[in-house]
DNA sequence: CGCCGGTGAGTGATGGCTCATTCATGGCGC
DNA sequence: GCGCCATGAATGAGCCATCACTCACCGGCG
């Protein structure tokens, strides 16, 4: 009876307000986005927004959490494979692809907004954020336990050399042309950025 | 008769107004930054603002123009060297790091708000980045003129790769802890970009 | 008939920008 | 030299539009 879920519910309910809020941030930005258009969107009244969410950073902070708990995911998901670590670190980079492609607006906001975020929201969001790190961390130890790491590789570089290229990678994407898909890159971005750790043959 | 310049003039009061500009953009960001604390900063009444500038978007693009300009020249001074690819690279991104360190809350302002900036005020913005991006791409097609760059690789994709790790690896510091020196890194992450796409020895 | 999720007009705060006024400067007639 | 006025830079108190958020009211369901 915890369990109100099927169709109808309020967590549908919910889930509405939240995708029409990303929408609007996604297109106008977060300071610019107006509740009345989120309320608009979602088909309620602005009130009731009210009676989901806390507010404008509650509803941006949520939409944050859920989006940072998929990229960690799609980490986690690669990471117990008995793929070599070039292959693992091709895998994920084209899951992450994938999920950006599967919700442009979300990533959108996850991506223009999360360094503001940090720097101006501050603790929560530099927590959430620090998952995504700690996870990707993992992927890269991982390499250097099966010795596909050269000497002198320092795993929290490399780590924000490769969000740092995907972030880019990505946002190039979500700003410019999407009809070619960024998929097809993924192995490419993955190559070079692994000759740039391996050992010299 | 024609050059006021010296001390004085109305030049260094509008770049005062600037400087003050930047740090309160960096501090607080575009937003939530407000033009009665850009003048306090300044020592200026608001009015005075509006002698210098069209407003408080004007205040940001010019602050962005230059700053790309400084970057786009750093670019350019590296570029006509005898060094080799690898040394031009690592040259080309320790000038960058300087200039990061050298005015942290330009820099700020720039890595934090050029991408909503790009989204949202459009064109100007972007053809000013074009700029730098064309700079990268003549410094990694100088590369593949010497037979520096492995088959395959695509110079604009490589590009995209080079801004965002950088932009990744500054923020970083930006945001985080200011204490350890920037440039240190530049050589490292040199190494690392430049096996990525040098050819197999 | 009472309850409660939902409503949307209203409120209060905020902050970019304006413009009537003040002040500093320097050229000019005496 | 000495006052006097014209010029325009500088000022900052308000104006006004914009929203995030509230709350008194509504209507449908059990």
């Amino acid at each position: 009876m915890n369990e109100p879920s099927l169709t109808g519910g309020r967590e549908a309910k919910r889930r509405t307000i939240l995708e029409s809020a990303v929408r609007v941030f996604a297109e106008n930005g977060f300071f610019a986005a107006r509740i009345r258009d989120i309320a608009a969107g979602a088909g309620v009244a602005e009130g009731t927004i009210y009676l989901y969410f806390d507010g404008k950073d509650d509803l941006l902070l949520t939409a944050f959490r859920e989006k940072v708990n998929e990229f960690c995911a799609s980490v986690r998901d690669v990471l117990p494979s008995e793929l070599s670590f070039e292959q693992r670190l091709a895998r994920f980079i084209r899951l992450q692809f994938e999920s950006i492609e599967a919700d442009p607006a979300l990533a959108t906001v996850l991506l223009l907004e999360s360094r503001q975020s940090s720097k101006f929201y501050g603790g929560a969001v530099r927590d959430v954020l620090k998952l995504y790190a700690q996870a990707i961390d993992e992927l890269l130890g991982s390499g250097g336990a099966e010795n596909a790491l050269r000497e002198g590789v320092a795993i929290p570089l490399a780590r924000r050399m490769l969000i740092g290229l995907l972030e880019e990678i990505e946002l190039e994407w979500l700003l410019g042309d999407r009809s070619r898909p960024l998929v097809p890159l993924a192995d490419r971005v993955a190559d070079t950025f692994y000759r740039g750790l391996a050992p010299a043959p």
